[in-house]
DNA sequence: GTGAAAGCGCTAACAT
DNA sequence: ATGTTAGCGCTTTCAC
């Protein structure tokens, strides 16, 4: 068994020296025509593969990037990672990915493993790392995003939308609808869902007239089902008064508009249901549900390009983005 | 701006040689209690990191798998996607994933891709790969799983089930429940769905009455709305004939169900709707959708084990796993 | 435009 | 149980 193929090999075979090669793989235009050719051929001939190792320890270069998410069954973060990979592919860098299961200290873990393959850039989700996290990634010294939500105090730069604010509009616009009896209705409760639970009290709050709301939560995570059992809970805990439902995502709210027509209420004049992250299917069932839209495949896609384009200038050299959502407003509320 | 520390640094803090520090990191258990305490001490002191690609270049061992998919956007991959993630944290593997976009062309870029980063072992989707790149993963040299999909003849080993046996099962039990006019709705029309097509018109074949049968399919991916406009297409394709739908995935059955309710079509009276890969949502519309269910996770999960338990072993040292499917019965049919 | 020498930070193999 | 030596395969630096 002849083993792998290395520099040394090709530039044997191309009668060159091994650096030439290097330079014909890393930057073709400081070799002449005619060599390059010659080692293009030699690669090609023997099937040489580079090193990405020896590669990476040589130039200081690992060509990857860190990115964590908190879930990798939630949906919302298969469209951020369609524009993490198309950006990461666009500037020939790999991704590294952890899902830190919505866990701060797995996300710490997970920090540290990958900080070890030396990534040239990382992206985080939220702005909930523990201490020791943050710690560590100041140290290393590299570019940083923060994704999905918006923060005063980002590591280095950060792009998200403001979930507060979202939730404090459609909750607004519930009320604007005529309802007066709003519930909220959570699962999982991360930080995201927590700022949409903060928004819609503060909306309640702001309406100049009196309204009732009401506030069903769990730790569970998201799920069509979950939804429906929560309307259920909503509406036995509210002794049938609530008249709206926002629920913090559109799995929630499917599973409460398929709850309802089991029990022969009728949306949106029995009940209004909202939900968020705009599913395809929101759009789709009948009626349709309201939702709030946000822009995930750009911003994964941008988050990859601040990284990259991050590389050499210090923190905070990049302002915090901020992507911005809209309520679809649709025949559900 | 002092460095990064290495190992070196450890070693001289905790004063003893650099081998046993790497040996506290890798193999503890070799490194006397005592001198394993000051040696975890001195990492905690400076903040040491290993660097990966030294280790990687020194042990010829990245530590790292490659994974391919042909989408990042197909719910059905993100299943896969976590039993591949949960088995590889635990053997503490990182992963290297490509989306190929359905084409073996961009699979075969993506494996000279990652194969550069010498992987332990490679997952890859469906059997489709080009010669080329089939050669470049002989050439490698390293364990790898075809997952999806059962062949004959794996390049090494594979897990899977059979999209045909499936979709005749399914196609079986609408001619079982009395339709006599069934219509195939499919898109993308990648390898796998082709199977489905294929175990269809075998079971309308098979049938021993006469019976109707309508294909309509589409090269546009899936997605719930195209189902719904699949749907209209096959009904007018069919002179109203159709009686039954068979969608090649659950979104396009959605859709097609919510265009049913739309037309004012009843399901299952006027007509049938069933699907493929169970997707949540099937279970709780109303009328629920009859689908076919496979285990995703497991199959990810179990596809990096057998890379991890092949390590050294030669090709084909385990045997084709088939994880079978099963048909979920539902109202919809 | 091309090459020679040195060394990146780690671990395998061999001592002790 | 611990240390010494050598070298993994590449790129950087500097020379020509």
């Amino acid at each position: 068994m002849n083993k792998k193929p290395n520099l040394k090999d090709v530039a044997k075979l191309a009668g060159v020296s091994a650096i030439t090669v290097s330079r014909v793989l890393s930057d073709p235009d400081k070799v002449s025509a005619l060599l390059r050719q010659k080692v293009d051929s030699a690669i090609r001939d023997i099937g040489y593969i580079r090193n990405h190792a020896a590669s990476a320890l040589a130039s200081k270069k690992s060509g990857v990037l860190a990115v964590i998410i908190p879930s990798l069954s939630n949906i919302v973060f298969n469209d951020v990672l369609q524009g993490i990979y198309q950006a990461a592919n666009a500037g020939n860098m790999q991704i590294l990915l952890g899902d830190c299961h919505y866990s701060p200290l797995q996300e710490e873990k997970l920090i540290a493993t990958l900080l070890s393959q030396a990534p040239e850039g990382i992206v985080i989700t939220g702005t909930a790392q523990t201490d020791y996290a943050r710690k560590l990634l100041l140290q290393a010294d590299i570019p940083l995003v923060q994704i999905m939500e918006l923060t005063d105090q980002p590591i280095d730069m950060n792009i998200g939308f403001s979930h507060y604010q979202a939730a404090y509009d459609i909750t607004q616009h519930l009320l604007q609808q005529g309802y007066r009896a709003p519930a909220f209705v959570g699962a999982r409760m991360d930080p995201r869902t927590q700022q949409r639970l903060a928004g819609f009290k503060q909306a309640i709050a702001d309406w100049p007239e009196p309204c009732r709301s009401f506030v069903q939560t769990t730790a569970q995570p998201s799920s069509i089902k979950l939804g429906g059992q929560l309307l259920q809970a909503v509406i036995a805990g509210s002794d049938n008064q609530c008249d709206a439902v926002f629920c913090c995502n559109d799995d929630l709210a499917l599973g409460a508009l398929f709850e309802c027509k089991r029990m022969n209420l009728s949306v949106p004049k029995d009940i209004a249901i909202c939900g968020f992250n705009d599913f395809e299917a929101s759009a789709l069932v009948e009626p349709a549900i309201t939702s709030v839209a946000s822009p995930r495949v750009e911003m994964g896609r941008r988050a990859v390009e601040m990284l990259l384009s991050a590389a050499g200038k210090g923190r905070h050299s990049v302002a915090p983005v901020d992507v911005g959502y809209s309520i679809r407003v649709r025949s559900s509320t």
